[in-house]
DNA sequence: AAAGATCTGTAGTGATCGATACGAAAAGGA
DNA sequence: TCCTTTTCGTATCGATCACTACAGATCTTT
């Protein structure tokens, strides 16, 4: 079943892991719903059947594009909380990631999960981002909150408070690198929002 | 000609500033593509050859919802700038506004302006909303400078940078807000944000 | 070589998109 | 009382949406 390497039948004609880079970019640059079928199976250089049968459906194909997005460049402002052991540091350096990869010219601008299902009808599609946006929201006051019992932060910061203000920084910054920001400019706000760092 | 003020015949049988009203809310609410023309001749309790003969067509109607709210919801952050002669009281005032209008019940969370037009296909209308959220960012920058330029902030202020950031964090708040953030949330955020101020 | 399984491109499905043709209805001007 | 003008509701238009039926092509298995 599941070990058979090779399974009888006519093979896939195309690459499925670069077919849904194809994908993941469009989703990213155009949002959800204004990604037709048409426009994804153009860029992935396949027609409809072949998509159907790959992922199963346009919201599938969306999942997978999402759940590659977060493997890959959306690690990398996670990886910012998880290395960097104070939680300042860790802030200082996740602001800093964001302002060059929302500001990187080889791929869209931005933050997938941050825009790709605004203004989009589908709820469950709207609830899966907004979920992933909510998890980053809790790991900043997590980590804040791990700090202030360490003693590290003034026993009265308000973490979630704080978690909120960086939450909407990181999603100012994205909405400005799809208004045009360099990376420099976007660099600057990283610089000021750490002005708001307890004491 | 225009001085006419009965003109002969059948009258407009509906309201024409509420039905603008009304899609001005569903704009607000789901953005430019999303909302569909159904969905806007249900609101305005109109059909669509009425919608058409009083608006032009969709992209006609939602420029005149646009202005609607820029004389109405949208002004109270630009009269913060106007009406507040420092720069520091103007932002904080503004920020504070914000985050109660972006949260208000009584209609769509965050605002039109930075929402609407995310994920439109439209070049048109993307570029329409953009000109606006440049605009506010240009007289963030200008309100910033005039208090340098009077000695009332440190003669090595970047005005552009700091414009920048506020006009980050307002677009953060309106992201905030609609993911469920509450009014007292928005505030904390606005008080943060305030604590980058120069000097 | 024949059979079974899976992928491929062509060509569609019904639903919904923005926008309209058309005739009945309702007003003013003659 | 007609005639003109404008708006009204009904019933569409072609284009595009997500999605798929179908038959030929290409593989493994027997």
């Amino acid at each position: 079943m599941g070990a058979m390497t090779k399974t009888q039948g006519r093979p896939r004609g195309f690459d499925r892991d670069a077919a849904l880079e194809r994908a993941m970019i469009e989703f990213w640059s155009r949002g959800y719903e204004a990604t037709s079928i048409a426009t994804l199976t153009s860029a992935m250089g396949i027609n409809p059947p072949s998509l159907y049968a790959a992922f199963g459906d346009k919201r599938k194909l969306f999942h997978e594009a999402v759940e590659r997005y977060a493997g890959t460049h959306g690690m990398v402002t996670v990886r910012a909380l998880a290395e960097e052991p104070v939680a300042r540091d860790a802030m200082a350096r996740l602001l800093r990631e964001a302002a060059r990869v929302y500001s990187d010219p080889s791929h869209p601008p931005g933050c997938l999960v941050i825009t790709a299902a605004v203004n989009v009808t589908s709820e469950e599609v709207k609830a899966e981002l907004r979920e992933g946006r909510a998890a980053s929201k809790r790991a900043f006051e997590q980590k804040i909150q791990a700090d202030v019992d360490a003693g590290r932060l003034p026993p009265d910061t308000d973490a979630h408070a704080l978690a909120t203000y960086y939450a909407a920084v990181v999603q100012g910054m994205s909405t400005q690198s799809c208004d045009g920001a360099t990376r420099e400019e976007l660099e600057q706000v990283a610089d000021l929002a750490m002005r708001a760092w307890p004491a």
